[in-house]
DNA sequence: TATGAATGAGTCTTCATTCAT
DNA sequence: CATGAATGAAGACTCATTCAT
C-alpha cells in the first residue's frame, strides 16, 4: 500500500461523500439511491462499496462531516474575556454561517434531524454535536454568572438551549422559507440577550 | 353518497389518519409501510386506498392535522390586551403543550420538517402553519410597538421569528434528548423577553 | 380467512415448492434464481414472497419434503417377524423407489446433502432422516441378534449405517452415471446380508 | 518461459489451489468468493486470473485434484493374490483414510457431486474416479470369481458398486453427523463381505 | 363497497472479471 | 509479470398499488 493509494483512497471517499451531500440535500436521504450517489460520483457501483459497505455507513459520515463542520464554527470564542462579547460573537459567527452557506447545508442538517430518530449512528452524532455547542454556551453562561455580568436566576443548560434553538429553528426555517432576514433576526437576539445582562442598559 | 355514509366514511378516514399518526411518529415516515398502516388501522389494504389514493396523500393530510393541532393554540390569546402578558401567555400555552405531549407529536414535527423538503403538499402544510404562527406574533409584536410597550427598533416579523424558533428548537431537541428541563427553558426565554420591553422591571 | 383462502394458500405453497423443486433439481440450488422459481411457477416475485420469507426457507421447505417423503417408505415394515425377510423387504423398498422415480429426486438429495453443510435448516432435516433411518434399521438388526438369526458380534447401529450407505452411494452412483444396474445393486446386496445371518445356507 | 519460471508457475498453481481448497471445504464452493481465495493464498486478483482463467476452472482443477488423490490409495493392492485380502485390504485403506482426514475433505467431496450435477468439468473428474475405483474391484471380484474364491451369482460390477457405495456413504454421514464410528463400520462390511466369499468361515 | 392476493418496478448489495499502471 | 481499483451484470428482496371476486 504505497503512499499514492492512501491519497487515492482519501480522495475517493471524500469523492463520494460530496457526491452523496449532494444528492441528500437535493432529494433526500431515503429519496436518494446508492445509483444516484455513483452517477453524480462518476464512479461505478462497485467502486462505491469498495470505500463503503453500505448505504448506511454513508448516511453516518455524512452526519460526522456535518457534525466536524458545525464544531469548527466554535472554535476561538473562549479567548474573549467578556461575556456579552463571546454571546453577541457566538451570534455572529453561528448566523453569519447561514447566510454564506447556500440551501445546502440548510436542507442536511434538516434531513439529518430525521434521520437521527431512525438510524443510531446519525443520532449519536447528532447528539453529539449538540452536546458539545450545550456545553460551550453553558460555560460561557456560567462565568458570566461568576462575574455577575449575567442574571443568576438563569440555568446556564436553559440559556445554551435556548441559544442552540435560535440557531436549529433559524436553519429550519430557513429550509421551508427558502429564504430569510438573517440580519433583522440576530439584532433581535441580540436585544433578547440583554434581559439576561446585568450591565447597565444605555 | 348518505350522510349516514357520509359520517361513516369521516369515522374511517379519521380511523386511518390516526393509524398512520402513530406510524409515522413510532418508525418514521418512510420506514412505515401501507400495511403497516392497514394493520395498525384494522383495514384490508382496499379499504385504506378507497379513502386515500395513495401514501403521499396521507402524509400531507396527516402534515395538515398537526397544523390544525397546531393552530388551535394559538386562538384566544388576542384577547389579552398587555403584550407583556401576552407573550408571556404565548409561551406557557406553546411549552405547556409541550411536557403534555409525548414524544410523540415531537417525532412527527420533526419527520414532517424534512418531509416538507421534498413533498410538495407537505411543504405547502408546513409552511402554511410557520405562516399563520408569524403572523399571530407579528401582529401581538407591532401592536405592543404602537403602544410603546415594545422596543422600537426591533422588526416584528424577526421577534415572531425568534420566537417560533425556540418553540421549534426546543422540539427538536426534545427529539434528541427525549427529555428535556421545559420549565428552567420557558424562564428563560421569559427573562429573555423582557429585553424587548419598554416596561420598568420590578 | 374463509376456508377457500386456506385451500387456495396450500395449493399455491404446494404450486411454489414443486416449482422450485423442478429448477433445483434442473440447474442447482444455487443456480437457481427466484426468478426462475417465479417462472415455473407462473406466479410473480411478490406472489411468492407472500408465502416464503426468503429463498432459504423455500430451500428448508424442500428439505422437509424430501424427508417426509423418505420417511413414509419406511412406515410397514415392522409388521414383518422374520429379520431377513425385514431387511430384505427394506432393500426391496429402498431400491425399487430408486429404479421408478426419475433423475429428478436423484438430482435433489445429492444437491441437499450439500446444502446441508452450508445451511443450518437443511442441515437439521438432513439429519432428522438420517437419523430416523438409522434407528429403525438398528432396531430390527437388534431384534434379530435377540432371536438369534442375526450375527450377534457387529454393532447394530454399524449394520445400519452401512445399510444407508448402501443406498445413499447408489443415489450418488446414479447422480453421477446416469443409469445404473438397481437389480444386480439389490441381488448384490442381499446376498451380503447374508454374512450377517446365522441360518443355515441352502 | 525458462524452466525456472515453469518450476514458479507451478508452485503458485499449487498455492492457489490449495487455498481454495481450504476456502471450498470451509465454506463451500458457491459461498467462496475469488477474494477469500486469493486471501487466502496471499495472492492479488490478478496473479490468480494469471494462472487460472475463472472460478469454474479452479472448481474443476480442484476435483482433478481430488481424482488423483484417490486414485492413489489404490495403487499396490493388485499384487495381493487372494482375493479375501485383496478386499479387506481395499476396506482397510479406504476406511482408515477417513480416520486420518478431518472434515475437510469429506465436505470438499460432498461438495464436488453436487457441483458434479453442474459443471461438466467436474462431472467429467467425478465421473472417471468412480470408473477407475469400479474397475479395479470389478477387475479383483471377477479374479476371485475365476479362481473360484467368490460366489459367482453376484455380478462383479454390482459388487464393485456396492463397494463404494460404502464409502462413499461413510463419507456423506461423517459429512451429516460430524463423527462416525468408522471402526465398526469397517467390521460390518467384513462381516457382509463374508456373505460373497465361497471359503469356508471358521 | 370491501378484500387481500397478486403485481413488478425499483432498491440495495455481491462478486467474477478486466485492465491501466 | 503483478497489482488491486474499477466495473457492472445479476441476485435477493420490498412495497406502493391494482383489480378480480
Amino acid at each position: 500500500m504505497p503512499k499514492i493509494n492512501k491519497a487515492h483512497y482519501d480522495a475517493r471517499k471524500k469523492q463520494i461523500i460530496s457526491a452523496a451531500d449532494t444528492c441528500f440535500s437535493n432529494k433526500g436521504i431515503h429519496q436518494t439511491t446508492m445509483h444516484d450517489i455513483c452517477r453524480q460520483a462518476q464512479l461505478s457501483i462497485g467502486a462505491v462499496y469498495s470505500y463503503f459497505d453500505s448505504k448506511e455507513q454513508i448516511i453516518a459520515q455524512i452526519a460526522q462531516e456535518a457534525l466536524k463542520r458545525n464544531l469548527e464554527m466554535i472554535s476561538g470564542v473562549d479567548k474573549l474575556t467578556n461575556s456579552r462579547e463571546k454571546l453577541f460573537e457566538l451570534a455572529d459567527v453561528f448566523f453569519g454561517m447561514l447566510e454564506e452557506t447556500g440551501d445546502h447545508s440548510v436542507r442536511m442538517d434538516i434531513g439529518l434531524w430525521s434521520a437521527a430518530l431512525i438510524n443510531d449512528e446519525v443520532h449519536k452524532a447528532v447528539l453529539e454535536i449538540m452536546k458539545r455547542h450545550t456545553e460551550v454556551f453553558t460555560k460561557i453562561v456560567r462565568a458570566g454568572q461568576d462575574k455577575g455580568e449575567i442574571d443568576k436566576s438563569v440555568k446556564p443548560e436553559s440559556v445554551a438551549m435556548v441559544m442552540i434553538s435560535t440557531f436549529k429553528g433559524l436553519v429550519l426555517q430557513k429550509g421551508i422559507y427558502g429564504k430569510v432576514d438573517v440580519q433583522g433576526y440576530v439584532d433581535t437576539i441580540k436585544k433578547m440577550m440583554k434581559g439576561l445582562l446585568n450591565e447597565p442598559q444605555v
